[in-house]
DNA sequence: TACGTTGCCACTCATTAATC
DNA sequence: GATTAATGAGTGGCAACGTA
C-alpha cells in the first residue's frame, strides 16, 4: 500500500516506550514457565496457543493488555523484567523511501535502533543550518543555575526515590519559592515552565490537579508543568523563563538492548531531550528566554553545545532513511 | 552590614459536610 | 436543592536567621 510513496517526517519517531516493568521470579513463573509467552533472541514476546486460548480466563492475573499488544507484534521483553512497546520496522521499510528531518540525530534511540535490526540509512546533514541556529540559541539564551539545588540527584530515580521524603522535597520548594519572589519577581507564571517528574509535581486526576512534592510551598503551582519528553506542541510558545530540573538518561534497559549504553550516547540523548524541550518556549518566535538549569551535568552539556562551533567534522544531525 | 534564605501567620478560595 | 459552616490547601508578605 505504501510502496508507491516517498514519505517524509519532519519528527523523529518514538521507537520504544517502556509499558510495564515486572518482577523477574514472577515473570518466570508466570509468564514463562506456565508456558503463556515465549521470547525470541531479540527479545520479541510471542503469546503462546495456551495463552491465545486462556486469555480471559487468566485476564485477573496475567496483563491482558500485554497479551494485546503481543498479538500485534509490538511487545518486547527485556532482561526478563521490563515490557516495552517496540516501533513496527515495516512502518518505515515498506515505502518507497523515508526521510526523517530531525536535529541531532546522534542524541535519538531512532540510529541504534536501525542498526539493531538491520536497517540501511543514509545521514545528510546541514553544518551551515546547524551554525545558524546554535548562534541565534547563543544570541537568545540565558542560561542560569539554581545554587541551592547544585547537589540534588534530578535523574528519574533520584526523583522517585524523594518521594514522601518531606525534608528534602521542602528544600526545592523552598528554592523555587526564593526564585519566584526573586528573580521571577513581576514575571507571570503562566510564562513560565518546569519539569520534573509529575509525581513530584502533582496529584489526583489532570483535570484538577493538586500539588505535592516540589511544588507543596513552593508557589508555583500556577507554572506550567509539562513532562521532560515534551515535544511537537506550541501550547507554550509564550513561555519566557523554563526552570528544568532534571538530569536525563536513557532507561538502561532500553540502553543495553540497544548497545547505546556508553556515556557519549547518554549524553548525546540528554542534550537533545534539552533542546527539543526548550524549544516548547518562546525561543521558537526567535525572542529570548531564561533557562534555569541546577544540574551541572545538563547545564555543561547545554552551555558546551552553546559555545562550540559546529564544523563539519561534527557528529550528523540529520538523516534520510 | 547587606543580602539571600527560611519559617510563620493571616488571609483567600475551593471543596465537602451539615442543615433546613 | 439551596444555603451555611467547617475544613484544607495555597499564597503573600514579613520577620528572623545565617553567612560572607
Amino acid at each position: 500500500m505504501l510502496s508507491d510513496y516517498h514519505i517524509i517526517i519532519d519528527e523523529v519517531p518514538n521507537v520504544c516506550e517502556s509499558i510495564q516493568n515486572k518482577h523477574k521470579r514472577s515473570l518466570k513463573e508466570f509468564y514463562i514457565g506456565n508456558g503463556y509467552i515465549e521470547v525470541d533472541e531479540n527479545g520479541k514476546v510471542f503469546a503462546t496457543e495456551k495463552w491465545d486460548r486462556d486469555h480471559e480466563a487468566v485476564s485477573d492475573t496475567l496483563d491482558e493488555k500485554l497479551y494485546h499488544f503481543s498479538k500485534s507484534g509490538f511487545l518486547y521483553l527485556l532482561d526478563e523484567t521490563l515490557f516495552i512497546w517496540v516501533l513496527p520496522t515495516e512502518l518505515l521499510t515498506s515505502c518507497r523511501s523515508m526521510t526523517i528531518l530531525t536535529f541531532m540525530s546522534q542524541g535519538s534511540l531512532l540510529l541504534p535502533f536501525l542498526e539493531k535490526f538491520n536497517v540501511g540509512v543514509e545521514i545528510e546533514r546541514n553544518t551551515e543550518e546547524e551554525e545558524k541556529f546554535r548562534c541565534q540559541a547563543k544570541e537568545l539564551i540565558t542560561v542560569k543555575t539554581l545554587p541551592n539545588l547544585e547537589r540534588f540527584n534530578f535523574t528519574h530515580t533520584g526523583q522517585t526515590k524523594l518521594e514522601g521524603k518531606r525534608a528534602t522535597e521542602k528544600k526545592v520548594a523552598s528554592a523555587l519559592k526564593t526564585l519566584r519572589y526573586g528573580e521571577l519577581r513581576g514575571i507571570d507564571l503562566q510564562d513560565v515552565i518546569i519539569t520534573c517528574t509529575k509525581s513530584q509535581w502533582q496529584k489526583g486526576n489532570d483535570d484538577r490537579p493538586l500539588s505535592t512534592g516540589f511544588s507543596k510551598g513552593a508557589r508555583f503551582f500556577e507554572a506550567n508543568w509539562i513532562p521532560n519528553t515534551t515535544r511537537g506542541t506550541n501550547d507554550y510558545a509564550h513561555c519566557s523563563h523554563l526552570v528544568y530540573l532534571y538530569d536525563q538518561y536513557i532507561n538502561p534497559y532500553v540502553g543495553r538492548w540497544l548497545g547505546a549504553a556508553n556515556r557519549q550516547m547518554s549524553d548525546a540523548y540528554a542534550l537533545t531531550e534539552l533542546i527539543q524541550w526548550v524549544w516548547r518556549s518562546r525561543i521558537r518566535r526567535v525572542e529570548p528566554i531564561t533557562l534555569y538549569i541546577p544540574s551541572p551535568r545538563m547545564r555543561g552539556l547545554f552551555e558546551d553545545w552553546l559555545n562550540t562551533p559546529i564544523t563539519s567534522t561534527h557528529p550528523a544531525v540529520s538523516i534520510a532513511a
